[in-house]
DNA sequence: ATATTTTTCGACCATCGGTCAAGTAAATTT
DNA sequence: AAATTTACTTGACCGATGGTCGAAAAATAT
């Protein structure tokens, strides 16, 4: 099939003209139209790739994240390096992951600006959570093994870890002040190293800095 | 002012007409002048009691929540029982406050319909988190002063708790299976139990059972 | 060249959230 | 009680949206 090029090129296109509007002006405010103006094409070729609006945006977010949590998953496989290292490396791809897609414009104190994009963030969640936990999993399983670890269930541990960080990062699912969302995470790490019999101050410096303004 | 049981009667109304159509359908396909009509009402009023349609989803959720909330920050004053206790009693009712919103038909494996209705669960995430913080926080902290609970930071622990479980207890922002939940919740009561000093076993009739099917 | 399939397109449709002028009911003033 | 002001109701109306469709144009095959 020599087409799949062309019909990737094409499916591709529209992608980089929704992400470039996405960073202006928020989903609900971006039309279909716009979308095709801005790759292009006419308005309905957009539905000869995409079924609906919605399956835009999912292929987008996916597209978005598929490099950093690519790398990601590779840290897994990396034994030689520290298991906190390796935590520390994933961590920081979900944070980049986040703040790549996390641009929105939070101009006014608008209310209902807020929950318009709240799908997003809510996808962003689900995709990061579920991409990154198997890596995590296994990165934790192998401190156990070496036994720098002591947990008794290393996908739970994963779960809970990815939960709060991909939570407290985005700042939109739950608005925090600064101080608090450094709270949480500094907190995070405390019960980290105390619930998991490691020495005070080794996840330290894994020093999440949450997205700001 | 007299008015105030009268309007209040008619934005009640309101509620009533969105929570019953709720039940029935996802809230991108109700309509403003669906609700209207349900209500009794023209479509016009709604906007007086309400300034747009996400409001009036606001105002179902606050409502809806009221009253477990309310008795859930009563716990926190009743200094006389057991911190545990009255964690259990507050994550109780957190949730169960959950299940009452959550009964959206998940007919069929029909993704898209799950993404439409995710800001709802959204709100509802962010609407008990930052409500029952507080008062998860001051148990901690009476817990942590009576010597019972080791930890430096008790919002931080109180955030985390609830965010976890929130997320988890509401099964659609990050669908897992019966048993990944249940592993989940229970590394979490003993990553607490590690993580605070406590004796093992002492959070386990936490016991907290997802909402399913 | 002809036939067939793939891709493009924009006019068109139903519907939506929200506005508004006009009207009615209720309270308040005189 | 009449007049006036205020509180509330309403459905027609508006601009805009997501999505459809048949037709045309490109591409491919025969």
């Amino acid at each position: 099939m020599p087409d799949t090029k062309k019909t990737e090129k094409k499916y591709n296109l529209i992608l980089d003209a929704l992400q470039q509007l996405l960073e202006e002006k928020k989903i609900q405010n971006i039309s279909v139209s716009e979308i095709a103006h801005k790759a292009g094409i006419g308005k309905g070729s957009i539905y000869y790739y995409f079924p609906s609006k919605g399956a835009i945006l999912d292929a987008l977010i996916e597209r978005s994240y598929k490099q950093p949590l690519l790398t990601a998953k590779k840290l897994a496989a990396q034994t030689e390096v520290s298991p906190f290292t390796r935590m520390a490396m994933l961590l920081q791809a979900c944070q980049t992951s986040s703040t790549a897609f996390i641009k929105q414009n939070n101009s006014s104190a608008d209310n209902a600006s807020a929950q318009d994009l709240a799908f997003l963030h809510q996808k962003y969640l689900a995709h990061v959570v579920s991409e990154l936990k198997p890596a995590l999993t296994e990165i934790i399983k192998q401190g156990i093994e070496n036994g720098e670890i002591h947990f008794d269930s290393p996908a739970a541990l994963a779960e809970i870890v990815l939960i709060v960080i991909a939570i407290k990062l985005d700042n939109t699912l739950l608005p925090s002040t600064p101080t608090e969302t450094a709270e949480t995470l500094q907190g995070l790490i405390s019960l980290l190293e105390k619930g998991t019999g490691v020495a005070s101050g080794t996840l330290s410096y894994l020093s999440l800095t949450p997205y700001m303004k």
